[in-house]
RNA sequence: CGGAGUGUGGCGCAGCCUGGCUAGCGCAUCUGCUUUGGGUGCAGAGGGUCGGGGGUUCGAAUCCCUCCACUCCGACCA
C-alpha cells in the first residue's frame, strides 16, 4: 500500500515534468529569431538554423544550441533511444576525454592526422579528445565481459564528439563537435555479427522512417576503420556532399566511390587510324587537347603517373578516358600501388617518362601500367607522346601499346550500366546521417578483447559499429523541409507540434479567455504546444511561427469567435481552414495523428 | 599547408585610398504615442577604448610595422 503511493506520486511527479516541458508560452522562451540572413552561412539549413534561433555559433564549427534546438535534438534522440533499446542495445556513456594509452594499443595515435585533438593535462600526460570510441568501449568490453555466455552485446552512447576538420562548415553539417549516437556490438563469430548487422540496418530503417526522412541505405566503403560489410544511410538533397549512385531498374545502391563501373560491352572498335606524333605546343589538360585537336575528351586517354608499393616498381602509371575520373579508393586496393595514393613529382615523372606532366603517354612506357576498362576499349584514341609538347593522335591497343593490366579504376559516372547488371546509373547528392559497419577484429585483437568460449578458449571478439550523426540529421531534415518561409518540421521532431497565434488577446478578454481554454485543453490531452502570448502584430507572430517550423498553426480572433469557429492551418497548407469551436479539439487530435 | 579577404555599438555595414569638427547608417533593444488578420508609422533614449600592441604625426578608425582572430577559395596538372 505504502509502496503504491509512493510509486503514484512518483508517477505524478515524472508526468509533471514532462507536462512543463511540452508546452510553453513565447514570452517564456527564448525565441531568438532574426531577419536577416548571416552572411556566411551557405546553405539554407545553416541560414535556417540561425533565423530560427536554433543555433547560435561560439567558433569556428563549434555551435550552442538554443532551447528550441535542444528540444529538435530531445526529440531525435528520444526516436533513436527508443529503437536502440528495442533492438536489444544498451545504453552506456563515455568520456569525451581519453588516454592517449588506448589509441597507442590500438595503433591510431600515430594513425590519426590532426583531426584528432591531442591535449595534455597537468601532469603533462597525453589525451584526446574523442573523436569516437573504438577504444574506450573495447576497453570497456575487454574488462567486463569475459563469457560467451554474456554475447552478443550491443552497447549505445548518443555523445559529443570532436573532430578537428581541416574546413568546418555549413553550420552543424560539418562542425568540430556534433552529438553522434555511436553503437558497438559484439560477437563470438561472424555469423552472429552478421545477424546483429542486419538488426542495425532494419533499425536503421525504422529510426529514419520514424523522424520522417527521404533517404537511402547505400554499399559505402569501409574507409580507413578497416572491416568488410558496411552501409550508409544518405538523405537525399542536392546540397548534399556525397554522391550516390542508383539503378534506374533496382534497389541497387551504392556511394559513387564504391560502385563498380562495369567494362564497356561489345568488341572494341577496329583501328582505322595510322598512328601520328602531333606537335600540341603548351597543351597540356585533357580540355586544352580537345580544344586544340576539335575530339571529345572520351576520344583521349590520360596517363597519371602514382607511387608503387614495392620497390622493385617505384612508379605505376594508372591509365583511364580523358572525360573520367580517377577513384583513389579503387586504385588503392591495387598490389601494385602505395596506399594511401600518391602522385609522383615532377622529376619522378621526368626520370620515367622523360617529359613533363601533360604529355604523358601509355606508348613506350616501360613501368607497370593499370588500364581502366573504359580506357582499354578506347580505339584511335590521343594520349601524350612522352615528349614534351607533343600528342600522339589514332593510337590503338595491342597495334601500338600492350594494355597490360586492365580493371576498374574510375569514378562511375550518369549512364553507366548498373553493376547489378539492371539499368543505368543515376547519380544522385545526399548527407551521409548514418554509417554501419562490420569491423571484424581490428580492435579486439589489437586491445586483446576475448572470452572464453564454450571449448574454454580464449577467443577474440567479432565487433559491429553503428553511428548516427544526431545534429547532422537536424540540418538535412531542414534541407529536405523548408519553403521560402522557414522550417517545415516534420511532426516527429518538430520542437512544438502546434501553435497558438491569438489576435488582439491583449485588448480581447474573450479572445484571451478562448485561448487558456484551448491552451489548457491541449495540454492536457498531452500536445506539445507554443502559444505566441506576445503583444505583436500578427505578422510578426506568423512569420515566426512560420520561420520556427512549427507543423500545425491555430488562429484565434475576435473574427472567428463571432461564428463560433476557430482557424486551422498546416504549416505545408496553402490555405487555412475554419472548423467548428465544438469540434475543434477532435478536428485537431485528427490532425496529429494523422 | 597555399592563395585571397575581413575585423568599426548585440547583428549587418559605411567611413580608410586622399589623416582633421562631437565616428555614422540599417536592423535589434528601451520609453512614449500610433497601429492591429501578414515583419505599421512617428518621436525620443541607451549602447563604441574603431581586433591587440608598437610606430609616424600637432593630430590616426584612416598611413607604417607586428601580433591575433575569423571568413572564403584551392589542395587530380597530366
Amino acid at each position: 500500500m505504502n509502496k503504491l503511493h509512493v510509486n503514484h506520486n512518483h508517477y505524478a511527479k515524472i508526468c509533471f515534468l514532462i507536462y512543463i516541458h511540452m508546452t510553453m508560452k513565447t514570452s517564456q522562451l527564448l525565441l531568438a529569431t532574426t531577419r536577416e540572413t548571416p552572411a556566411d552561412a551557405e546553405v539554407i539549413s545553416h541560414q535556417l538554423m540561425i533565423r530560427a534561433g536554433i543555433i547560435r555559433r561560439l567558433a569556428g564549427g563549434l555551435y550552442t544550441w538554443l532551447p528550441l534546438g535542444v528540444r529538435v535534438l530531445r526529440n531525435i534522440e528520444q526516436i533513436i533511444r527508443e529503437e536502440m533499446n528495442r533492438a536489444g542495445a544498451q545504453e552506456v556513456l563515455m568520456p569525451v576525454v581519453q588516454p592517449s594509452e588506448l589509441w597507442e594499443e590500438s595503433g591510431r595515435w600515430q594513425q590519426y592526422g590532426p583531426e584528432l585533438l591531442r591535449i595534455k593535462d597537468r601532469h603533462q600526460r597525453d589525451f584526446c579528445l574523442g573523436p569516437t570510441h573504438e577504444e574506450v568501449i573495447t576497453d570497456m568490453v575487454r574488462k567486463e565481459i569475459r563469457s560467451y555466455k554474456q554475447l552478443p552485446a550491443n552497447y549505445y552512447q548518443i555523445q559529443t564528439k570532436f573532430r578537428d576538420e581541416i574546413r568546418p562548415r555549413f553550420g552543424v553539417m560539418r562542425s568540430r563537435e556534433f552529438i553522434m549516437k555511436d553503437a558497438y556490438s559484439f560477437h563470438l563469430n561472424r555469423e552472429c555479427l552478421e545477424q546483429t548487422y542486419q538488426v542495425m540496418y532494419d533499425t536503421y530503417h525504422r529510426i529514419f522512417e520514424r523522424i520522417g526522412l527521404d533517404f537511402r541505405a547505400v554499399q559505402a566503403d569501409t574507409g580507413s576503420i578497416g572491416g568488410d560489410g558496411s552501409h550508409e544511410f544518405h538523405v537525399l538533397a542536392d546540397s548534399g556532399e556525397d554522391a550516390i549512385a542508383f539503378s534506374s531498374a533496382s534497389d541497387f545502391a551504392a556511394n559513387i566511390e564504391l560502385a563498380e563501373a562495369l567494362a564497356p560491352t561489345g568488341p572494341r572498335p577496329l583501328p582505322s587510324q595510322a598512328l601520328t606524333e602531333v606537335a600540341t605546343p603548351n597543351i597540356h589538360s585533357i580540355e586544352d587537347v580537345c580544344q586544340f585537336l576539335s575530339v571529345q575528351a572520351s576520344q583521349t586517354l590520360k596517363t597519371l603517373l602514382v607511387l608503387g608499393a614495392n620497390e622493385d616498381n617505384p612508379v605505376i602509371a594508372l591509365v583511364l578516358r580523358g572525360d573520367h575520373e580517377v577513384n583513389d579508393i579503387k586504385v588503392e586496393k591495387h598490389p601494385l600501388v602505395a596506399s594511401p595514393m600518391t602522385f609522383a613529382s615532377a622529376d619522378q615523372i621526368k626520370q620515367v617518362c622523360g617529359c613533363d606532366a601533360g604529355s604523358i603517354g601509355p606508348v613506350g612506357l616501360t613501368i607497370p601500367m593499370v588500364v581502366d576498362r573504359a580506357a582499354a576499349h578506347c580505339a584511335d584514341f590521343v594520349c601524350g607522346a612522352n615528349k614534351s609538347g607533343f600528342h600522339l593522335t589514332g593510337v590503338n591497343w595491342d597495334r601500338d601499346v600492350q594494355p597490360g593490366l586492365v580493371t576498374d579504376i574510375r569514378n562511375i559516372v550518369e549512364g553507366d550500366p548498373s553493376p547489378d547488371g539492371k539499368g543505368e546509373i543515376q547519380i544522385k547528392r545526399g548527407i551521409e546521417v548514418g554509417h554501419i559497419f562490420q569491423l571484424g577484429d581490428k580492435y579486439s585483437k589489437a586491445l586483446n578483447a576475448n572470452v572464453l568460449n564454450e571449448h574454454s578458449r580464449a577467443q577474440i571478439l567479432e565487433m559491429g559499429c553503428y553511428g548516427i550523426g544526431v545534429t547532422r540529421v537536424i540540418a538535412a531534415a531542414i534541407e529536405q523541409n523548408h519553403d521560402d518561409k522557414g522550417i517545415i518540421w516534420p511532426d516527429a521532431i518538430a520542437p512544438f507540434q502546434v501553435c497558438i497565434v491569438p489576435m488582439q488577446m491583449h485588448k480581447s478578454p474573450r479572445v484571451a479567455k478562448a485561448v487558456e481554454q484551448l491552451y489548457d485543453s491541449l495540454q492536457k490531452q498531452g500536445v506539445s504546444v507554443l502559444l505566441d502570448d506576445r503583444d505583436e502584430r500578427p505578422g510578426v507572430m506568423f512569420n515566426d511561427m512560420e520561420l520556427i517550423g512549427i507543423p500545425h498553426r491555430i488562429v484565434i480572433g475576435e473574427r472567428g469567435l463571432d461564428q463560433q469557429q476557430i482557424e486551422y492551418k498546416h504549416r505545408r497548407d496553402a490555405e487555412p481552414q475554419n472548423i467548428a469551436e465544438a469540434e475543434f479539439i477532435s478536428f485537431l487530435m485528427a490532425q496529429l495523428n494523422k
